[in-house]
DNA sequence: GACCGATATAAGACCATGCATATATAGGAC
DNA sequence: GTCCTATATATGCATGGTCTTATATCGGTC
């Protein structure tokens, strides 16, 4: 449920349209949060609702009216609250390893299919990292530092994943 | 959406009723599914609607009649569909990495605090993990290595986080 | 000249998920 | 005697998330 906070996050680093938090859905936090154009509309329309977030319309002509929403002080208060809070308990749904899981249901190629596949999905989501890492740079501030742990987390895990694909290759070879 | 199909796979298994179930959820694949029990109904009902499985009554006194369910030879060839079907594409949703994303609007300690609880999480989660590996003991069938498996990687992540922890740790120490 | 993509917002419909509550009884703890 | 847990299923309600469609214009490609 913390769609809500990613969008306050966001908010809290500049102020923005829909349209441009759905860019930076897609672009920069796509590593680790999503999110449905529908849905992100809807979300800030919550927020102002209940006070986090305000809306200055800008009018443009030949387009819709650009809607810039801003972090209030409440909502500033609200994304430090859950920033301090307990941890969300992670959902743990891995539709991959359900797969391997029920895979004794395949036969041999059917499961060498299945991590072939899942090689080349890791394997991508480790060049996409690594070329966002590269185009950042080294990061100075804490802020930026903060930032590229996140990729770098990513990288860990899909090195992870490739690394745990090895020993199974091994194991089923 | 393959909750559907976490179901079918356990009632590849064996034939289970929604309460059996449950427990499958809670104690054998909780490591990389879950689910709440008022969907587990739903599902074995929607499952029965479309033929993938069928329900055997069995009286009992003093409690409910148990509904035991069986997977049909439909439900064993939707089974093997999705088995080797594309994988789903990963929503990618970490509400941790969030958490990290934005903390710079935390002070150092709330970084810290941050960090900490995380990694008490993950211990927690890489001594569940280490039990039932050890209870499990050594894999032989094709199917055991496979399940074994699945353990591992939940080690391998574990050890992963814990490792960008303390890179994470030095770097903020 | 026709089509496509970018800019920008909005609403409807539907599915999945989760939380709470209801019912009914047996057996063990206190 | 009372309370909690296990067994077993079912429903209602709210929320979250995705997909689709609608509207409107500009600029570039073929």
């Amino acid at each position: 449920m913390s769609m809500k906070h990613a969008v306050l996050g966001l908010l809290d680093l500049s102020p923005l349209t829909g349209y441009d938090l759905k860019k930076a859905f897609d672009e920069s936090v796509n590593h680790f949060w999503s999110g449905d154009q529908a849905q992100i509309y809807r979300t800030l329309t919550a927020l102002v609702d209940t006070g986090l977030a305000e809306v200055e319309v800008v009018p443009q002509d030949g387009r819709p009216s650009r809607r810039v929403h801003r972090i209030t002080a409440a909502g500033r208060e609200e994304l430090e609250r859950w920033l301090r809070a307990e941890p969300d308990p992670a959902p743990a749904r891995n539709d991959f390893l359900a797969r391997v899981f029920f895979a004794p249901a395949l036969d041999d190629d059917g499961v060498r299919e299945l991590l072939g596949r899942r090689r080349a999905a890791v394997m991508g989501a480790w060049q996409t990292l690594t070329a966002l890492e590269q185009a950042e740079g080294p990061g100075r501030s804490r802020a930026e530092r903060l930032r590229l742990a996140t990729l770098r987390n990513g990288l860990a895990h899909a090195r992870a994943e490739l690394d745990w694909l090895d020993e199974l290759d091994r194991e089923f070879a």
